[in-house]
DNA sequence: TTGAAAGCGCTAACAC
DNA sequence: GTGTTAGCGCTTTCAA
């Protein structure tokens, strides 16, 4: 018995079974209203009895979309697009929709690439987190009104797109207003890649923080490895105004500072208390547990995803209607690396 | 100028353009031999004149498969899986195959389902990190001369698949040995679940080792949590003979055990050493930094592209031939979680 | 409410 | 070497 040499069965079989004309079928199927119920009926059983199902493909070469959905991350193997892959794919799945990802490598060009040819595989969206720094025309020919493009994270440069963004300004000033509660005032703030969105956010956060406490800014990009940021604390700690604080731009920073940090012997808060943007898994489990802005990638994917959907069922994509734009909050979570704090404000270690 | 009004090409229009018939067009796009130099040059120019892509939807329904890959793993939010997911894509993209993933969230039910849908997009391969626990009729099915599959991380349950998988046992007991060389003889190991392939093997290398060295093995699996590691040193450290040294069976067990202990004050490694499997990015951050066996998701998701892009392009899967079977060995990363050591042994800090 | 026919863009099979 | 023809399984007319 080969029953893997079987093929599928077709639509013209089904009617066959059923007695009815193909296109009685086909409108079956995509429930169509003028149909008799009885018919309606004959036709159902025929499908369930040679267990029809629809052809993509044939669906596709008439001019359909894919029940796909695409989506394009900087890095998939960072966990906070990871987390974000994972529940896009969750919610794509109940939705009867698979996903197509790619990574674009922090290059512009891949990412353009990948994503025409996502388009060009008729996918029904397309969810991307973009490492564009300005518009381009390709990105523009992408835009069409049978494709819905949501941005999140960051927002696509030139294009008026639906997107999902996270409030990196607020929980930079909320981070850097922390410390100065502490009574911290020079407070350094430190990173790496500077020509990124979210980045470039948080530091205006800090800046606008810092300047409406009229207290003078400290910032240091380009630390882009341990050595790097040994050098950094070496030198910053050398100063005659040392910073008696730092605001990390990424996780990476800050669990690399507080690593440094606690090589040379610096008492962590006490004599230099650390705020992390991004919360990650042992945050809680370092030495001490470090104080962070909490992004959710979960959260951020469900309010695309949803958008997105949204955007295909009916059909309207940004051109046509106002496109939205969501901005998700970010929360600090209190631990112990900023120093003395009143009890309520500590976070459940587990 | 609505120029993305603007229907792709077809082949017929290359071929009036080119002045031959479809079928050269054909030929010429599959690189058959038999087309004269001259006609190719023709083909070739007008294609690129006209901008003219194949349609996938047209092969697809011709009886061709898609060039996507499908990527079934337990769980995309984990940086393990991640990570193999990402150089899986990468990979993929430079043969020109896109990629499909799913999470099975670590349900054999979902999985063969996410399996299934993926086979009947009529995808060129399949790449999966099983949770089935026992093979599956359904299973079989899906198996298909012209539908690779190969396991990675995990074997499939009663499918002769080609397989890549970590030398988990032996990887194990590389780390029990290490422990015992640094003097220890009452070594426990921790985890939790239990039913799952990898951690099986890496317990049957505690046991082994552990037996073949006369001493008493000390399993306890089941912690879930950081709470339930904390009642297990309690109790552990209360035995009147209490454990010198732990062998921790995923990373996420090493890391709470590390930061449980520097809770209770415990010393690591003067108190208790520690090994851990699965290194991870904060393995060197923490304090002290772990001692762990590392296993490449790079190089394990590399051989297992590997083997499917050689199936897909001979046509051959591991029901005509042999399937390959490709043990990949871990590396023991000693940093100072096992107590006094040989400066050389000292990993790079970075 | 239903059905017949005409393709969607491509390739396999067979002519020339 | 090259061209012609006949579908792959479906949906979109259009007619009944």
């Amino acid at each position: 018995m080969k029953s893997s040499e079987k093929r599928n069965p077709t639509i013209r079989e089904v009617a066959k079974l059923a007695r009815v004309g193909v296109m009685t079928v086909s409108r079956v199927i995509n429930d169509h209203p003028s149909v008799r119920t009885s018919t309606r009926k004959r036709v159902e059983s025929a499908i369930i009895q040679l267990g029809y199902k629809q052809n993509e493909a044939a669906r596709l070469l008439k001019g359909g979309r894919a029940r796909i959905i695409g989506l394009i991350v900087p890095d998939l193997s960072d966990v906070f697009f990871a987390s974000c892959a994972h529940t896009v794919q969750q919610i794509a799945r109940a939705n009867g929709y698979m996903t197509l990802v790619a990574s674009s490598e922090r290059d512009a060009e891949l990412e353009m690439q990948e994503a025409e040819l996502m388009a060009s595989r008729m996918i029904s969206g397309l969810l991307i987190v973009t490492s564009l720094e300005e518009g381009s025309e390709r990105l523009w020919n992408l835009q069409r009104p049978d494709f819905p493009i949501v941005a999140f994270d960051r927002p696509l440069p030139g294009l008026e797109t639906d997107a999902v963004l996270v409030e990196n300004r607020t929980g930079a000033e909320g981070a850097v207003r922390h410390l100065m509660e502490h009574g911290h005032k020079r407070i350094a703030c430190i990173g790496y890649d500077a020509n990124v969105y979210t980045i470039n956010e948080r530091i205006h956060g800090y800046r606008d923080q810092m300047r409406s406490a009229n207290l003078k800014t400290d910032i240091t990009l380009g630390l882009h490895n341990m050595e790097d940021i040994r050098q950094w604390v070496s030198s910053a700690m050398a100063r005659e105004k040392r910073p008696t604080a730092v605001f990390a731009l990424n996780h990476r920073t800050s669990s690399f500072l507080l690593r440094v940090l606690t090589e040379k012997k610096v008492k962590v808060p006490e004599e230099m208390a650390i705020v992390g943007f991004d919360d990650f898994e042992l945050a809680s489990v370092v030495n001490p547990p470090l104080t962070t802005v909490l992004q959710s990638p979960v959260d951020l994917a469900r309010r695309s995803m949803a958008l997105l959907m949204d955007r295909i069922r009916s059909g309207k994509t940004a051109m046509d209607d106002a496109p939205a734009k969501i901005m998700l909050p970010t929360r600090l979570v209190i631990r112990r690396s900023c120093g003395p704090h009143r009890e309520e404000d500590i976070a459940s270690l587990d």
